[in-house]
DNA sequence: GTAATACTTCAATAGATGTTGAATAGTATG
DNA sequence: CATACTATTCAACATCTATTGAAGTATTAC
């Protein structure tokens, strides 16, 4: 295994996997995968009311997938942007977990088929033949 | 954006995430990344009841990533495996769903920095200068 | 100062879901 | 047949969370 999928980086990746499991979010999360937008312009393109879309990237933020900073022109209009880094990070993550090479034929199987049988106090002993 | 990014295909990843957003869910997925394993061995190497397990399974089985076949010496026990056309199609999806490449400036801000205003009728306009 | 705009936070609710323990199904053995 | 073993399904519960509407904060315009 990996030195990359360790018990510590699951339980991220699940964290990760968690936020990005709600359809809006995940939607918010891919417009701001093209660049930078500001809150107004989301609400347009998404159909969601502003409170629940600033409710959405609290939560893209907390996670540090996103990050935001205020119009310096008028400041009262924010924009949200990606953090380039943690991109990067699950990207090299995900396609190290994912990676169809990982999924190899087992030469030995737990069970009968593969010569082995089991103690019912959870031993595994080597099957007689 | 690519073809591999529209709606339905966020709202299929959506679920997927949904179903890997459970840690123990993720540790499962993770040890059948690494070859077939049956019910019981699971059950030792995550601590974790057989009937919470075989619910994880059958979630994982409902969304397409895992598939199970009985053992032909023993028909009591059961192999689960991941499939393997799923996890390249998700391995492909995310490769270029997470491409850092994606990330670019933009040109066109939506707000007062970028030029751009907006009337109370979310009719974008171009600022006069 | 007041008013308006962009966005956030609060409070309440309804629905979803992970976990547990007991009951059930399916298979093998004698 | 009965018994044992592997695994699943059922029922109940407790926790979490997306959504909604109202109130609040920050900034700008007049």
């Amino acid at each position: 295994m990996s030195i990359l999928i360790d018990e510590t980086a699951l339980s991220d990746a699940a964290a990760i996997f968690k936020v990005l499991s709600d359809p809006n979010r995940l939607r918010i999360f891919n417009i701001l995968m093209d660049g930078d937008t500001c809150n107004c312009e989301m609400t347009d393109m998404l159909d969601i009311p502003a409170n629940l879309l600033s409710h959405h990237l609290r939560v893209l933020r907390q996670a540090g997938l996103v990050s935001s900073r205020r119009d310096a022109v008028d400041g009262r209009w924010i924009y949200y942007s990606v953090n380039k880094a943690a991109i990067a990070h699950w990207h090299t993550w995900l396609k190290t977990f994912f990676d169809p090479e990982r999924v190899k034929e087992r030469n030995n199987l737990c069970g009968p088929e593969g010569g082995q049988t089991r103690m019912t106090t959870s031993i595994f002993i080597t099957q007689e033949q």
